[in-house]
DNA sequence: TGTACATCAGTGAACGCGCGTTCACTGATGTAC
DNA sequence: TGTACATCAGTGAACGCGCGTTCACTGATGTAC
């Protein structure tokens, strides 16, 4: 016995999961995948697909949790220590970058899905999100940087954060490869957009009335 | 002759724009539609589409295009004028939460193809968000709010209003109906988001060395 | 350890269905004289 | 104004194809004794 069944379906699974990010890379989006299409990129008859999943929603959610997890491990790498100053967000943003990259399929995903087709996939979307919002409010209030600003501003300045950087991931996925100087431009955008929040919420705390 | 040749072409082009749209409330994405879908939504033949349009990726473009122009008539109807205080951003907000819920269609269409599936309607629809935003950066230029912010800063500003707008579209368009507590709530939410955004565009100009 | 039976991941044939596209057509609208 | 012909938006039949789902199956893995 090489592998024991119980292996062997969860390597089935894992390869049906990765078949459906496979086939978003040739710019598809995952609503419009087919099960037979997702089998045949497994290798595996199309009927086994409900072995696994009871149809191509319930993958897509399997794929939601797991990028939940790949965007979480993301907020352990870029952890804001020490100052906000603009070399750390630079060097968080780079970091972002190369993440970004390096999990392409699934950020991808995460993208095209999150204002997608499917409801009960855009709203796990929405729940993953909300929680790592959530997660990095709760970092930053470790850091004593924003000690003064009331928890639900702190919340929507995180939100804030996290769109823009969702919707810099489109960006950064959509960039044609071999181009230093525009990927350049677009880390300085991304860089420009998160001082001026950051700036904006340290003024925000600094004043009742704004502007 | 009730109505010219021309005029009745027309008119059944844009049934079928209509058409798309009209299942697009359903829940679906533009990309998963079916051009037999389409022209039976529009109460024509399937081959009739092809007087019309060469696929339906062009019929997508068409509706890019068309909801482009929806934006820009947005501009001008929260055209900001006077002071960038609290009570003018509430103002604007609750108008543009007002103008997407009429024009709840192009919006679902535009937030939800903004990262889909189609490469040639992503990239035509970030060519109107782009125009969009430099005719709104032209916009607070000509208020002299922001006078001592260089050029590419104001843009910079402008793309982070949009996007996040544009998010926030898609949040109310996913509102469950008849809870205007939550509405109030979203509201608020995305007051705060802009008069932090603005603020931090105040402070950035005023001091060279942010945060 | 060996045997007899149970489980169940993956198979393969079959189904009915809607798809996109082709083609030759019809008949109202438009145009030239 | 009337006539004869051209245009062309919309029709309807037909095609080959891939889809999701059902079903009875196979045979390796797992379990009880």
């Amino acid at each position: 016995m090489v592998e024991t069944r119980e292996a062997r379906k969860a390597r089935t699974r894992r390869e049906l999961m990765n078949a459906a990010l496979q086939l978003l890379g040739g710019g598809r989006s995952f609503t419009s995948l087919g099960l037979r299409e997702i089998t045949r990129e497994a290798g595996v008859v199309p009927t086994s697909f409900y072995r696994h999943f009871r149809n191509t929603d319930e993958l897509g959610l399997a794929l939601v949790e797991e990028s939940g997890m790949t965007l979480r491990r993301l907020l352990r790498e870029v952890r804001a220590e020490g100052e906000y100053n603009e070399d750390m967000i630079r060097r968080s943003v780079q970091a972002y970058k190369a993440y970004v990259e390096a999990h392409r399929l699934q950020f991808l995903f995460i993208a095209g899905e999150r204002f997608g087709g499917s409801p009960v996939i855009r709203s796990a979307i929405r729940r993953e999100v909300t929680h790592f919002t959530t997660e990095m409010a709760q970092d930053l209030r470790g850091t004593n940087l924003f000690a003064s600003l009331p928890t639900d501003d702190l919340i929507m300045v995180c939100s804030l954060v996290v769109t823009s950087m969702l919707n810099a991931a489109s960006d950064i996925l959509d960039l044609p490869a071999g181009q230093p100087l525009v990927e350049e431009e677009m880390v300085d955008h991304f860089v420009r957009q998160l001082l001026l929040i950051f700036s904006g919420a340290r003024c925000w705390q600094d004043k009742a009335a704004v502007i």
